[in-house]
DNA sequence: TCGACTAATTGAACACGTTCATTTGTGCGC
DNA sequence: GCGCACAAATGAACGTGTTCAATTAGTCGA
């Protein structure tokens, strides 16, 4: 990702805020390229030196709102024990993403394509901020374990949240209740969550399935 | 879906074969309608007089192989308790499903396009019938609860299963390792699981899952 | 055997995402 | 102020999935 000038970060926010704001009108199907273009008062042609394909919309919109995320969840964080403040974080996750939920739901196939070309092999923001939260939401708690078991159960936490996260984009349920009910569940076991997390079998397991989501784990 | 005469039929199975075999050799993103078309001596038009568009080859290529796990399924089911007889389906359905993966990694985005079109509102085939293996699981096991909860267990083991096919689908691990050791596990805490099975809150835990994911229980 | 109705098939066309050779604009050393 | 290098921007073109009005083949009753 090689620096901007000033002129074209310009250019680009304007072709970015063309395709969103359409995305919103109509939605991202429905949404063309030239329509995109036409919008930002640019020519076709001129939106691949800024996108390289339709897909990165919908990428660059997911960085965006993983940055409100950030900031939602940093500035209201309940100063709990870890699991409350674990469901505050998959809620608020929810609610800053809900607005874009048709078009995110985009974004969940391109991950299975392997079109590795869009998705940089390094740590994209979103992964790496997103995960920080949940690691602080851990660490910062009321009885928090130590700095090492904490760290390893938010990034496992932050798989959980983003297991969640894709439920709720499939569920078909209106107004995805059934989500609503999965979390209003989840919290009610949280204490026992609470109890297998320090275990080593759920180490072990969801340590296993972080690692096949997201990769091994990496330093911070 | 209207009867096909004779002569249709015939037609269809060639453009499907045709389809088959160029997204083996290539892929699915690279292989063209017109590719099809050519290999089944057809006119590129007449494609669509079939399939209503290229996602629904993967679709009917999973009806395919739906149709082969339940074969392979019942022909070699052992005489176990459910729970091993569970993960015996899992190991089937993989082994099935596994010569394809990179065709059926496409399906998965589909799903979440909310494309009802080209998904029946009815139950297609793959679901009623991969769903009954794993009811037939449950019932005809050795100790097996009575039929009411059979039948819903098997509904919510099926749901799992599916859970588990679409992690695999993900898995980027090298040979799909990762699923490899899920399954592992899963296998050694089974007991545990059947335990669980076996209370109110799994019950309405992953029935509300189920709900959620395949619709509402319908009749069989 | 014919005619007429339907099923099967064609091929040209469309809109889309994407690519690329080309042109226009911008800042800088002299 | 002049060229020069490079960034920014263009628009025509390509191949794709998809649609559709038109054409051909098949069937069956009179």
């Amino acid at each position: 990702m090689p620096e901007l000038t000033p002129k074209a970060e310009e250019t680009r926010q304007r072709i970015l805020e063309s395709a969103l704001s359409l995305f919103e009108e109509q939605s991202f199907e429905s949404t063309t390229l030239r329509q995109i273009a036409a919008r930002a008062e640019v020519s076709l042609g001129l939106v691949y030196r800024y996108f390289a394909a339709k897909e990165s919309f919908v990428l660059a919109l997911y960085e965006r709102l993983s940055h409100d995320f950030e900031d939602a969840a940093r500035d209201h964080m309940p100063d709990e024990r870890w699991p409350e403040r674990f469901v505050f974080c998959v809620r608020t996750s929810l609610a800053v993403l809900g607005p874009h939920r048709n078009t995110l739901r985009m974004v969940t196939g391109f991950l299975l394509k392997g079109t590795e070309d869009l998705y940089p092999p390094e740590n994209p923001y979103s992964q790496l901020h997103v995960q920080s939260v949940f690691r602080e939401a851990v660490l910062y708690a009321r009885f928090a374990p130590d700095e090492a078991q904490s760290s390893q159960l938010g990034r496992q936490l932050y798989v959980i949240h983003l297991a969640i996260v894709f439920f709720w984009l499939v569920d078909r349920s209106p107004d995805q209740q059934a989500t609503d009910r999965l979390i209003a569940q989840m919290e009610r076991w949280m204490p026992m969550l609470a109890i297998a997390a320090s275990t080593p079998v759920f180490r072990e397991l969801v340590g296993g399935i972080a690692d096949a989501v997201i990769g091994p784990a990496a330093e911070l």
